[in-house]
DNA sequence: TATGAATGAGCCTTCATTCAT
DNA sequence: TATGAATGAAGGCTCATTCAT
């Protein structure tokens, strides 16, 4: 940063005591999410306490207020965080930037659906955390997730509308709806998930029907 | 359950002076009962306090507790009472005791969805406290819940072996996991409806959609 | 309250349980808001605890809480409660209604002095915590409380308009400063009470001193 | 107090290298207690955090703990600067060394009063942070600022025995009383400033009438 | 020496639960 | 039996103080 100024006169404000070793800020806050992930998924936000949180990082309680101003702060956070892993598996699972055949869409589909499944069954905890428990804490909360739902299914929406163009989706398609009852279905997976049931194969099997009921619903009876 | 009314109407046999009030008890656990239901719904559970329970049941705080032994165990009976409310609607919509054709299976399925439908929009908040804030309370809980759900899988799975016993269900349906994924199909359906999104004309196509993928899910490709 | 529905339909709404002990909860406030002005007074609202309150009063700190809805609300009754002491120290030294020579007024004023006086030397700190550490507290209180000092001023300067009117005063007199001025030379005295060094003598010397300031003050130069 | 500057200007006598910067903890602590002067002042001594006080000063929290072993030992610095400043006012305003009349002493008395007027005016939460609010934090504190009190109080009295003594007050003066009262009644001005009423015109008028009020008083009723 | 990260005691407040009446 | 007054254990949050660097 100051490296321009080598033999100037704008000394560099003589950094006295000790250094504020850079980066450690971040992983704290990383830490902190991440031990806040685990408690309030476990345990339900309003049960789950702050001293539960720092007990479970290993540092003091005080030390969640040096970064975090609140406990709603907090969560605000666990769910950025969760939300990011969702999309990063959503972005994993597009492989081609758009399809362009039936074919093709369907593949993506299976992929996103099988990433999804992956997270499903590394956090289910968290993730019912995100999709459910979180719109009853708040109004404001609620609305930033309905947001981003709404964001998602106009994005689902616009790649559905481009099959339309291109001729491999039914014209006429209610693409918002499709988008919304993409995402929805999405949830029963979830819930086999979090019971633990999902052997390897009933997951196939139902991303298979998932696909299936997709792409019937997209194509039309004929 | 109600072990009461072993022979039928039982009048209490009209008897001299004043009836023992017997069943007031259970009448003050019924109040009890619904009104934590109601502030249970619409507060969340840890939100709500005793004491909002007892002022919407017009009694005194100190009364709750010579019914219910902790806010815990009036809990347990919000959950039975509508769990209960739930099954209601199960029974209410399977017409038939049981289908003999894929068309009166089909039947069945969408009539028992449209039931569920009209409870969930009746009582959204008490749907979410049983199906999703509950399971975040307790691990006893969670595990009634999951065993609740269980439950009806396995009369769901069992009506299914009927139909591939009868024929108008393919030979080597998994049952089990078909019926789960028949509950976990509501599951949408409920969150549409929780958002207040759920228009007659949306839920139509979504109970279509749904008994659609049960039946392609049921029948197989072909 | 119902005396009158002797026979009639009005059922007393059948009281049932513990009777309400009428005048507990008055009780109650009293001593809370007595106890927290001992424990305010002697170590200032902000280092104060309700638990050093409660202790005090003998009672749990929960239950504080059942009587003021907040720390800062239970300071609102201690102001009001001080305040109309000293209002009465005001009405038990003002006999007459209104003085009609400059010799009723002389008496009526050293009559207050000493009712304040006595005041001051019974409650030191809480008289303290009132006219200054409050205003430091909330703009809100300071407000308050400037607002009751002005109609004290105001009181008292229609007060010296009569006088004037009435002739006994001096024409011309500035009677809102001088009411003031009043008010303010108070303070001095509540000062050596608080320090303990006012001997009954002194204390008469000094209301000598502040009568003969305000009657000189008062009455001009001639 | 002052130690060093016991010949005068006392230049640090040119040595060789980097002076050992000898005064640089004083000037630390100078800054530290001049910070801690406004924040506690502005905030009220409870409300206000080492770490405000540091950020004023522009250092770190842990720099306080270097030259304060608490903030408690950071109030009693500040309470002895601010009445440091007090006496300065007054020695200001004492031009002659003594009084020789009670013209003299008038006009002294006077001339203070306006210093104090003018110190109060400037820092009007200082003032009384020192006067009001720390007699509430402590009783060691309150022993020390009445003990501060006494001392100028006998100064005070010393002075007037002194006019005694020469003729120019009355004999049989009780010199502590007065002293005390001339004390106490700079009060009252101090609550006009603070309150932020005190328009040149007004305190023109009160110094006047305290000057009067004590010359009636020392020089007796003839 | 200066720093600021870390800590835990303690505050206000809520509320499930108990119990005298 | 019904009541609501009383309670104390938490919980979220602040901040004086310590200490590794």
């Amino acid at each position: 940063m100051e490296s321009p100024h080598v033999s100037g006169t704008a000394k560099p404000k003589a950094r006295r005591g000790r250094p504020p070793e850079q980066g450690l800020a971040e992983r704290r806050r990383r830490q902190l999410v991440e031990s806040a992930c685990a408690v309030f998924a476990s345990r339900g936000y309003e049960a789950a306490s702050i001293s539960d949180v720092a007990k479970h990082a290993g540092v003091g309680q005080g030390t969640v207020y040096r970064y975090f101003e609140s406990k709603r702060t907090l969560l605000d956070h666990v769910l950025d965080h969760s939300v990011e892993r969702m999309l990063d598996a959503v972005r994993t699972g597009a492989t081609h930037e758009r399809p362009h055949s039936l074919e093709e869409f369907t593949a993506q589909v299976r992929s996103i659906a099988e990433r999804l499944f992956e997270l499903i069954e590394a956090e289910p905890d968290l993730i019912k955390l995100v999709v459910v428990e979180a719109t009853a804490i708040d109004d404001e909360l609620k609305a930033r997730l309905v947001g981003l739902e709404n964001t998602l299914t106009m994005m689902m929406a616009s790649y559905l509308d481009h099959g339309v163009r291109e001729g491999w989706l039914r014209k006429g398609l209610d693409s918002r709806w499709a988008a919304h009852a993409m995402n929805s279905l999405l949830v029963p997976g979830f819930l086999l998930a979090l019971r633990g049931e999902a052997t390897p194969e009933r997951r196939a099997r139902y991303v298979d029907a998932l696909v299936s009921f997709i792409v019937y619903g997209m194509r039309g009876p004929r």
